[in-house]
RNA sequence: GCCUCGGUGGCUCAGCCCGGCAGAGCGAGUGAUUUGUAAUCACUAGGUCGCGUGUUCGAAUCACGCUCGAGGCUCCA
């Protein structure tokens, strides 16, 4: 039994033609409607035949169970073959959809549309995160059934079809076929793959197919975001909203100035758009009909606003009204938008790791056809490698989803191997038999946390539908307006969720026994100078001038040991200890963590020079700002 | 939205099962110590035990309602 669930705010239909199936049905039962009910679209197939009673009784559980959760108390039912590909015989069709309907009368207040008739409906779905849902109801013992991913299409209707069109169908069940494409251009089939050599790709698979994610515990990069004094909750906003700490905002400044650097070298233009929109903009309103209400709205007299989502509206809204040739193409803008807003599920925040308000490159390119966007999009890849890796997040910390439909990959087959190749690794393959979405092509750096769980960081994406939508145009070497192709990328992924990913490697780092750190240019302090007794106090600022870097010195009266001991905690890459000998000598004496394992610190002794000689060879070529904090830690607030 | 668990000084938590003076460590303040590589010692301040109602001679503890938070489901353009 194939189930499809639609809340609705109303469901109505009208026979047109009988098949030689249907069913004999009285005058009355030609065409009926339904406010407010939950639609259950329903197929049964070959599994259920030789126990109609069972299928009968766990559907009706399972219709009741949602009907519930989404206070229904109308219900109708739906005779719906094409959500299989195996159907049952009319005969038991007819008898289990019969039984559902006994076993569900009186309850609430039923409705069965005609079995066997092609019939012509209309439906208007809620869009509530519980409005739309599919079940699979399989016999005991055939769990290992063919996994049939649904992806709802809402606010569809279907009111030019005499009969429920195979367009729809198309569009209501989009199939996606899993494959793990290996760096030889091989596309294995996802079940024939061996994966215990690619651990992490495993998770990966685990995460995206069978979506098995319990876990126990909360995340290691909650506790340490406050132990770090990085970022915590804030109980006065809405949950997914984060406050940042100093040293937190500048880790957050260096990302996103870092990321702002990278486009501008790769020829993007930085421009800056509005947060909120007009709900009923033409252009945006086709835009918002296609997917259920998940952005925060707000009310100004005449006018209902949203908070963007993404920074494209703006772009795109920007892109329509320039004059552009085809000699400024590919044209690239980036914006980095602080925030973009998703008012996610209360249930899906966590931490760092997804937020309602968050940090977001958005960089889109205008390309003169698909030809210019795929080579757009190799770049990009290169590039958006580039960027993890600098950032400190490497290859083999994140794994690639590559996710296109047939059609793109039967034309473009090599470069989609070359994109394999290029990181040298088995990578996870989704392919669609028709396109649901906007795009025909997109990537994902997927990092797998402590946890096992995956999120996107970086992504590009080729986007063939919204340069129609806002009628976005270039002209050609003829003269003639053309639709440019469109890539959306984002370099680096929210900078939010960097920060997370980089914590989560360092927590799964710290429990293999290795010492955790951020690269040298995202650390708070990059040098702790400790003074032994408060005589050593003046060297020590001296030291710290020499050093262009951000270098505090911990001139608290606690011993060495616990001075030692704080640094350690707040894994600062560079600790200077400074008494008689050194005022003496001139020289220094450095603890290198990056060099150091747990309980065994590697020192050297140099001089202010050459240390800050080896942290200028570090930080080369990335963002810098001073110290977020006053130099002196004495004089520090806490702020947890 | 649904299910489960939780809310006790600034932080982390014990106490709750089985009702009887509200506790510890860290942090903060003060004093002593001026220190050579992962927690110096002593003292002091700091709490309507999330909110409300009920049961009781007596409620942090039991019951009910509310609220906020976390995890799961769902979802993630």
């Amino acid at each position: 039994m194939q189930l499809l669930l639609i809340h609705s705010d109303y469901i109505e239909y009208e026979v047109k033609k009988s098949t030689p199936v249907a069913e004999k049905i009285e005058e009355s039962l030609k065409q009926g409607r339904l406010e407010d009910a939950l639609t259950a679209f329903m197929a049964v197939e070959k599994v259920d035949e030789p126990n109609p009673a069972d299928t009968i009784k766990r559907t009706v559980e399972e219709i009741e169970k949602v009907a519930a959760q989404v206070k229904a108390e109308r219900l109708m039912l739906y005779p719906y073959a094409h959500l299989s590909s195996n159907l049952s015989s009319p005969k038991v069709a007819v008898s289990i959809l019969k039984g559902i309907e006994e076993a569900l009368t009186g309850k609430y207040e039923v409705m069965r549309a005609p079995f066997g008739w092609y019939k012509a409906f209309k439906i208007s779905c809620k869009g509530h995160p519980l409005s739309e849902l599919s079940r699979s109801i399989l016999p005991e013992g055939e769990q290992g059934a063919q996994e049939v991913q649904v992806i709802p299409s809402c606010a569809k209707s279907s009111e030019d079809d005499d009969v429920v069109s195979e367009a729809l169908k198309a569009e209501s069940v989009a199939k996606s076929y899993w494959h793990i494409l290996t760096p030889d251009g091989e596309l294995h089939n996802i079940d024939d793959f061996d994966l215990s050599e690619h651990p992490n790709l495993q998770k990966f698979v685990d995460y995206e197919i069978s979506k098995n994610r319990a876990v126990e515990k909360a995340p290691p990069h909650v506790e340490l975001m406050r132990r770090l004094e990085i970022a915590d909750y804030e109980p006065g906003s809405d949950s997914g909203n984060m406050r940042f700490y100093p040293k937190g905002k500048l880790m957050k400044t260096l990302l996103e100035n870092y990321v702002l650097d990278e486009t501008s070298k790769f020829g993007a233009m930085e421009v800056e758009t509005p947060i909120m929109y007009d709900m009923n903009h033409p252009t945006l309103k086709k835009y918002l009909d296609r997917f259920p209400a998940r952005q925060y709205s707000i009310e100004s007299d005449k006018r209902h606003l949203f908070l963007r989502f993404a920074a494209c509206f703006g772009q795109f809204l920007m892109n329509h009204d320039m004059t552009i040739s085809y000699r400024s193409l590919p044209l690239k803008m980036i914006e980095l938008t602080r925030y973009s807003f998703r008012k996610e599920q209360r249930g899906e925040l966590v931490g760092l790791r997804r937020l309602r308000a968050f940090t977001m490159p958005d960089m889109h390119t205008l390309c003169t056809d698909m030809d210019q966007a795929v080579s757009q999009f190799d770049e990009q890849y290169n590039m958006c490698i580039n960027v993890l890796d600098k950032i400190g997040i490497k290859l083999d910390d994140y794994e690639v989803a590559i996710r296109f439909t047939r059609d793109f990959y039967d034309s473009n087959r090599d470069f989609i191997t070359n994109l394999a190749k290029t990181v040298d690794k088995p990578v996870l393959v989704e392919m669609w038999d028709t396109r649901f979405f906007y795009f025909v092509l997109k990537f994902e750096f997927n990092f797998v946390d402590a946890l096992a769980k995956a999120s996107a960081l970086s992504t590009v994406q080729i986007d063939v539908e919204n340069a129609e939508r806002y009628d976005i145009n270039y002209i050609n070497t003829e003269g003639e307006a053309k639709k440019p192709t469109v890539l959306h990328c984002s370099p680096s992924g929210a900078i939010e969720r960097c920060i997370y990913a980089l914590l989560e490697k360092e927590a799964m780092a710290m429990e293999k026994g290795a010492v955790p750190m951020f690269p040298v240019w995202l650390s708070p302090t990059q040098v702790r100078i400790i003074p032994i007794a408060q005589r050593h106090l003046e060297f020590a600022e001296q030291v710290s001038e020499q050093l262009k870097c951000r270098a505090d010195i911990d001139d608290r009266e606690d011993t060495i040991g616990k001075r030692i001991r704080e640094a350690g905690r707040e894994w600062i890459p560079y600790v200077v200890v400074i008494g008689d000998k050194e005022v003496e000598n001139g020289t220094i004496n450095v603890t290198i963590r990056s060099e150091s394992q747990p309980n065994k610190p590697v020192k050297m002794e140099m001089s202010a020079e050459d240390l800050n000689n080896r942290i200028m060879t570090e930080i080369e070529g990335l963002p810098y700002k001073g110290l977020p904090l006053s130099k002196l830690v004495s004089m520090r607030p806490k702020f947890i």
